[in-house]
DNA sequence: AAGGTCACG
DNA sequence: GACGTACGTGACCTTG
């Protein structure tokens, strides 16, 4: 009798698809994501080590699917090109499945022009040919159309599926469960639902349920369609007669390909035992050290010999090893500026971009004529491979000096067709430090640099809050200082300052080679020195997940711009203009003399001295306070002055600061407003926005919104604007756990007038104002005096009411005494999603300085969510609208709750549903809310009107 | 460069 | 008894 024989097909790339989204976000020790993989390892693992099992191995290949394209796409063009591109920290990953591959000594399968379906289909054909039982690993619905029943010992050879995943072998039982009709018409039902994932079109507005009837009642698609013209009139009727060709096509494009040639043969693929010594290569350098162990100890197999479910119980081991087993870094030398190569000719250029590729991970940096991206000139590019393995490749050095000779360099546009590949190569990592300028720039040159990997935001990520006031403490020069103990040659150095500063362009190439190679060097370095505190310090998860992802995101809306109607503008800025100079007269002649209204000391020295008003002093400058509530004071005692003083800051500031300054900052190449975006302006995790800011553009007074107006879109589009309501006190309602708030954002209440009716047991305009100013407060930790303040009551007042709020909402007091006991334990808060926000002040012996950070701390889990989760949505956002074929609809601004988008004025109706889920349902599937995120749309032809 | 003021969420 | 009083930002103006 023959030896029973059983074939495993392994579906590697789908497999690598769902451990991806199954598993934690993992780092190996230089930082390269290897979760997917090691997901991967663990499942060939499993595989390969079963073979004495009843059920198990006796022949096993891994079928992957070739990059390019399949001979699907000469039958239909579009077919998958929906495709959203695979998340950037999976893209490094692909290589390595085959590195796994090898390691296992298991045969590896792929050809050009072939889908892995068609040579799972093809071995799995070949094989029951010989009467082999076959299993293919996989769970994709394509891959049913082939499993069938063993008819009889004499029958047909068994072919099932398992999905490893869910550790679920699927039968012939399984399949007619799933699509109501036998493997063999499941290819029928696939054609009438169409997959939108891979783009085949079906036939609209028939899904699973409808596709399987239809199949089962008629016996076959062409019976089914045949049938078409004697049904009573309905939409279906219409559609299967309309649509009978995209049907037959994509018939034809889910139909398996089960002859093609073999790659190899069969009897190669035959298991027999996993040779130790390349698999424990592998292991070791990715520090899966779990596996090494149980490989050293001779085991050779995991402990679970009866059931297959290595993903689930493996996640947990795989982050103790991925953190555990890493060694000390290895020193590095120090900064040798003259070991730094200017490359010159074409032929030094091929070399290091043949290094670079070879080794997966590039730090890169541009220099170029102007801090703003968008119009900035490409002066050069460095490179760094290693410490001080770095070079400086200039291409526009000495262009603008009629005088000097130009230096011997490479032509630009020589240079970037060269750099291209490797900047736009999946499997090369570019390393840069706030590498969402260097993309900008470089789009502008043709080039699409990915993947990426950002020293700036994962020096934020993990030590957001930690750095000094001002600057973040994110920026090149402090992280060198700080982790590598060295000073680099500062801009100021090379470029002189003030009057004196040079475009970098002037620089010679020795100086600027220092300069620029070292920049890049020294980014090369502190990605190798911070990148695998991610994984110590449990921030993969926020990075690998929302902040890296988000930069190309954010990097397009600041490309896009939005289009700012200049002549409206203008027409403001004449009217402020004309406006504050009658005020201006006006001022003076009230006070008796000239003087600068502008000038708060001035200002204040009129009021209280020369004219007498009551007022204090303040603070150590011993200047009076003229802001904007002690004006509102004076006003309401009867001062003239000071009401014309509070119009005139009103105007003067909209025109300095918006009607003038935006006419400035349109770009004249694309005649829009490009602002920029920092990943790490505020240490909660939210965004800000600069050069110019577009996060305070005016919307609370009627004169403000003017300038609004003049936000437009492009001809024959619309501006959309959805945001987020009320989001924070619905993320305090959930952080908090308070059931009255829940309750009532459940029945789409008016929160504060709920409140008000909490508080004051009647709710009217007074109550409600009131109401909202102690939901603001309780957001932002409460003090009594505060409150007194803002309420114009007495302290004493103001502590009954944060009692009476505490007692009507319990969980707000908790949640503070919480939340500011781990913060004083542990030094940092934490948000739902996991991004930390480090508060080094928290138990300082300055009480003002202290108490500051608790109710920054209280604040910071609160704000740093809801930042969190409309990243996330940016990051949904544009899969989600290009697989309703909606890829044109442009994202341009972000304002901490809501998101602007220009799209054709035809299209609303079809993306406002898309923008509202994917926002409503942003923190999913990593966080559950006990609470609704409510979006509110509105469209118009201007920022204001879409309000 | 610092302080004051005010635009936004 | 001090210390100042709501969280997070960025831009502009005046002043030193």
């Amino acid at each position: 009798m023959a030896e029973h024989q059983h074939l495993y097909l392994v579906d590697g790339s789908s497999y690598i698809f769902r451990a991806y989204h199954r598993l934690p976000p993992l780092t190996d020790p230089e930082g390269t994501p290897v979760g997917a993989v090691y997901g991967y390892t663990t499942m060939l693992w499993k595989l390969a080590t079963d073979l004495d099992e009843a059920d198990g191995p006796t022949h096993l290949a891994v079928i992957l699917d070739a990059s390019g394209k399949s001979f699907r796409n000469d039958i239909f063009p579009e077919y998958k090109a929906n495709r959203p591109p695979p998340p950037e920290d999976l893209v490094p990953q692909f290589p390595l499945i085959r590195d796994a591959t090898r390691a296992f000594s298991l045969p590896c399968i792929e050809e050009q022009g072939l889908e892995a379906d068609d040579l799972i289909a093809t071995y799995a054909r070949a094989a029951q040919a010989q009467g082999w039982d076959v299993t293919i690993v996989s769970s994709d619905k394509d891959l049913m159309q082939l499993v069938g029943e063993r008819e009889g010992p004499n029958g047909p050879a068994r072919i099932d599926m398992l999905d490893t995943m869910k550790s679920q072998r699927i039968y012939i039982e399984e399949v007619e469960a799933k699509f109501g009709v036998k493997p063999e018409l499941v290819g029928d039902v696939l054609a009438l639902m169409g997959d939108s994932v891979d783009n085949i079109p079906g036939i609209y507005g028939i899904g699973p349920k409808t596709a399987s009837k239809l199949i089962a009642e008629h016996g076959s698609l062409t019976a089914a369609l045949d049938f078409a013209p004697e049904m009573k009139k309905s939409k279906l009727k219409e559609r299967l007669l309309e649509s009978r060709q995209d049907a037959e096509m994509s018939r034809v494009l889910v139909t398996l390909k089960e002859d093609c040639d073999l790659p190899q043969p069969l009897d190669e693929f035959k298991l027999d035992g996993v040779p130790p010594e390349p698999l424990a290569a592998f292991l070791e350098k990715h520090g899966f050290s779990s596996l090494l162990r149980r490989l050293d100890s001779g085991k050779g197999s995991p402990e679970r010999p009866n059931n297959l479910n290595p993903a689930k119980q493996e996640t947990e081991g795989a982050v103790a090893s991925a953190q555990g087993s890493r060694q000390p870094l290895p020193e590095m030398p120090a900064v040798d500026r003259g070991s730094y190569e200017t490359v010159q000719t074409m032929e030094r250029l091929e070399a290091w971009i043949t290094r670079a590729t070879a080794a997966r991970l590039v730090a890169v940096d541009t220099e170029t004529s102007s801090l703003d991206a968008m119009r900035a000139e490409l002066v050069g590019v460095s490179l760094a491979l290693g410490p001080n393995d770095a070079c400086y490749i200039p291409l526009a050095h000495g262009g603008n000096d009629m005088f000097a000779e130009r230096p011997e360099q490479i032509d630009r546009d020589q240079a970037v067709a060269a750099l291209k590949p490797l900047l736009e190569d999946d499997s090369v990592i570019k390393i840069g430090q706030n590498i969402k300028y260097d993309i900008n720039v470089l789009s502008r040159y043709g080039i699409d640099v990915a993947p990426v990997d950002d020293t700036m935001i994962i020096s934020f990520t993990l030590d957001a809050g930690r750095g000094e006031v001002g600057m973040g403490g994110h920026g090149m020069d402090e992280l060198s200082d700080r982790h590598l103990g060295h000073t680099p040659l500062s801009f100021k150095e090379v470029c002189g300052t003030g009057k004196k500063a040079i475009p970098f362009g002037e620089v010679d190439l020795d100086r600027a080679t220092e300069y620029a190679a070292e920049d890049a060097d020294v980014t090369w370095r502190l990605h190798r020195h911070m990148k695998p505190r991610l994984a110590d310090e449990s921030g993969t998860r926020i990075y690998e997940r929302v902040d890296r992802p988000l930069i190309p995101v954010v990097a397009q809306m600041e490309r896009h711009g939005i289009k700012v109607d200049r002549a409206r503008l203008s027409r403001l800025s004449e009217e402020f203009a004309k406006e504050t100079a009658r005020l201006e007269g006006e001022i003076h002649g009230i006070a008796g003399q000239e003087f600068t209204v502008g000038s708060p000391k001035q200002l204040g020295d009129i009021l209280f001295d020369k004219l007498g008003f009551k007022g204090g002093k303040k603070g150590k400058s011993g200047q009076y306070s003229t802001d904007h509530s002690m004006l509102e004071k004076l006003a309401g005692e009867g001062a003239e002055i000071a009401k014309k003083v509070l119009e005139w800051r009103q105007l003067a500031k909209l025109k300095s600061t918006y009607t003038d300054a935006l006419q400035e900052a349109i770009n004249p190449d694309t005649g829009r407003v490009h602002t920029s975006y920092s990943l790490v302006g505020a240490q909660t995790g939210r965004l800000s926005s600069t050069d110019p800011n577009l996060q305070n553009i005016p919307i609370r007074t009627p004169i403000g919104r003017q300038i609004r107006e003049a936000f437009v879109p492009d001809e024959g589009n619309v501006l959309l604007a959805a945001d987020y309501s009320q989001i924070e006190l619905r993320l305090a309602a959930h952080m908090a756990d308070v059931p009255t708030l829940k309750e009532a954002f459940a029945q789409g209440e008016d929160i504060h007038a709920r409140t008000a009716k909490e508080m004051f047991g009647e709710v009217n305009r007074d109550t409600r104002a009131q109401a909202k100013t102690i939901n603001f407060a309780i957001l932002y930790g409460i003090s009594r005096w505060g409150l007194a303040g803002r309420l114009e009551v007495e302290p004493d007042e103001a502590q009954a009411m944060i009692d009476t709020y505490f007692q009507r909402f319990p969980g707000i007091q908790r949640y503070i005494h919480e939340t500011l006991e781990t913060v004083r334990e542990r030094g940092y808060s934490e948000t739902l999603f996991g991004r930390k926000t480090w508060f080094p002040r928290i138990n300082s012996k300055n009480v003002a300085e202290r108490q500051g950070s608790e109710r920054a701390a209280i604040n910071a889990p609160i704000q740093g969510t809801s930042a969190d989760i409309i990243k996330r949505a940016m990051v949904r956002m544009m899969p989600a609208l290009d697989d309703a074929g909606l890829g044109h609809v442009r994202m341009l601004l972000q304002v901490h709750d809501e998101l602007v988008f220009e799209l054709p004025e035809g299209d609303v109706a079809a993306a406002s549903p898309i923008i509202e889920r994917v926002m409503a349902e942003a923190a999913g599937p990593a966080v559950k809310l006990d609470v609704l995120l409510g979006i509110e749309i509105g469209t118009g032809i201007s920022w204001d009107a879409a309000h």
